[in-house]
DNA sequence: CCTTAGCACTCGGGGAAGTGGAGTGCTAAC
DNA sequence: GTTAGCACTCCACTTCCCCGAGTGCTAAGG
């Protein structure tokens, strides 16, 4: 691919992102290449079109970018974009008000995300890389009833009603909270089920380790959920004009597990991706583009976002929001977890 | 309003609302009054519209209900709906996996009556009818830095961190957690803030009640949060073809604010409520309604639940419908927390 | 060999016109 | 009060046509 054909691709690509409307080799001619005819373009662009770069609507019309011109045009022509100090400044100051909670934390960013990329943001829950047990409590609710209370690293708190002994008091069960956290604090969920069952133990207190080690495990797969923000940014691309097309989308965002799993699965892989149209496997997004990457919370709590939107998305500036966000989104809950 | 108008009105409410097509005096003769002719529901017609129950979208068409019409039918010709004892059944199944975590619960709430109202499920997160301090833990992180737990009534859990003197050990924490918990235990955070300082006290430790005051305020008004659930029930309705109109609705739902605003105010009224139309006060939702009810867990937890659609929405399955989730909310939840 | 002007051809979008039919209101008779 | 009959209205839909943007091809020019 000559570097001609190149700057034709580009141009293609950022003109039909910004229209909508397949273009033509006179408007190309006229807005980037004065000094080519269109007839030079035209040839240059039915070449594009053998190469399977670009594709035309119809005999008659202009060109539109198939997916592999976009992956063309995302791996080798994607200018370097600059965010805004003044954006920079914006998206932090956005997290400031959200820094008690987890999960509010992770709403402020799809909402934020949403609005700087003008699409479909996706934020998955936090996941535990590791989740250890910091500290157990047990208080007493009715006689015969406790609340356990596991608080893991990451901060994550979980609490259970569990049934004892009607003749337990608070007493005795801050003895068992203490004994429980002799015991378990710094043990992953398997570990916690690992430990051998202790002879002399109260029978009640016994039982609670297998209690232990599910809240432990819950907390480690919280992550199922999946955040999405901007709706209202897709019903006004024309690409979404249709209902049906668009139900198809909303039904794999809002049915969370579909999405999740393709997430999660990608999770693991550094930096930023690019998954264009087709490339993603779920059926129904096959005209949609993901921007994905992950955020970090210190090495205990991580998750990924991103950003989902029609094949013409605008991936240079989508990218650079996207990091300064999920940057942004770990800086707030590394702050917020200590 | 004679009997025979009212008739018509409910037979002109249920054919608008399964065609969406305005319904005219042959159809309305030939489906649902044999015994009249055209002419004589034409005089009918003509005389309800000339009271406001209907309107003409244009002058050889046939008649919609307004939303005054709609009004009349809820409060007055809505048939009892029974719901079918295995949807019953399957509503309390659904919630079985969800019993866990409160929002995992409303979560299940909103995708339940999303499904089973055709239409977009709202659901305020929980408030606490009254919040008080059941129970405080302090736990050492790194010197300097300790982990503060409150469980107040409705066994909600908060934590935060808190900067504590670098010498302070989890000895003396400990001694400190149980000085709060004879303090504040059973208190309400204004109560909490009134409580006199004490002379004799740490100061590490006398700073702490406005930490916990604070806590216990934002456990006591987590409720900001509005899930919701179903766009892809609203994109196929014919009223929102209009990308514009929906892309209004959208808007709200996503903001959340201004739906929650208008739930937590009407909130506190008891048993459903329909808002048809301009009732409620937010523009965007001019042509739609909302069907609400509260779900209630004991006396300490409750929320609001309810349905966004357009107009025409089958209020009586709704409501029945409604009635049962939120049952059931409440039932799942009142499990979780005792 | 690449570039370009010229030209005939294609095709979709959009407006104009026409039509069918559902629906109305009114009148007069029962 | 009800109904048949009738003239009238108006929208939704189809058909038709045409404009123009855009193409591919050819042949001439650098």
């Amino acid at each position: 691919m000559d570097q001609r054909k190149e700057r034709i691709l580009r141009a293609v690509v950022s003109d039909y992102t910004e229209t909508v409307v397949p273009v033509g080799s006179h408007a190309l001619a006229a807005r980037y290449f004065l000094e080519l005819s269109s007839a030079t373009i035209r040839n240059e662009l039915s070449e594009l079109v053998d190469d399977g770069f670009l594709a035309q609507p119809h005999a008659s019309a202009g060109r539109v970018p198939t997916d592999r011109g976009y992956r063309y045009f995302v791996d080798f022509l994607l200018p370097q974009e600059v965010v805004d100090p003044q954006l920079r400044r914006h998206v932090r100051q956005g997290f400031e008000a959200a820094e008690h909670d987890v999960e509010a934390v992770l709403e402020v960013a799809a909402a934020m995300l949403s609005r700087l990329s003008e699409n479909v943001a996706v934020v998955t829950g936090p996941a535990n890389a590791v989740s250890r047990m910091r500290h157990i409590d047990l208080v007493l609710v009715h006689p015969g009833q406790a609340l356990m209370v596991e608080i893991a690293t990451g901060n994550s708190a979980f609490q259970r009603l569990i049934e004892i002994d009607p003749l337990v008091d608070q007493e005795e069960l801050s003895g068992w909270a203490r004994r429980l956290n002799d015991m378990y604090v710094g043990l992953t969920a398997d570990e916690v089920e690992g430990v051998p069952l202790v002879p002399g133990l109260a029978p009640g207190l016994q039982a609670l380790g297998a209690d232990v080690a599910r809240g432990l495990r819950q907390l480690a797969t919280r992550s199922a959920l999946v955040i999405h923000n901007g709706v209202r940014n897709l019903v006004r691309q024309p690409e979404f004009e249709d209902p049906a097309r668009l139900r198809a989308v909303l039904e794999v965002l809002e049915a969370q597990r579909i999405l999740g799993d393709v997430l999660v699965q990608l999770a693991p892989q550094a930096g930023m991706q690019v998954l264009i149209g087709h490339e993603n496997s779920i059926e129904e997004l096959r005209e949609c583009s993901l921007v994905l990457t992950s955020y970090q919370a210190g090495d205990q709590l991580w998750g990924t976002i991103g950003v989902v939107g029609p094949t013409r998305i605008r991936y240079g500036q989508v990218a650079a929001r996207l990091q300064l966000v999920s940057q942004a989104t770990g800086a707030a809950l590394t702050r917020l977890l200590a």
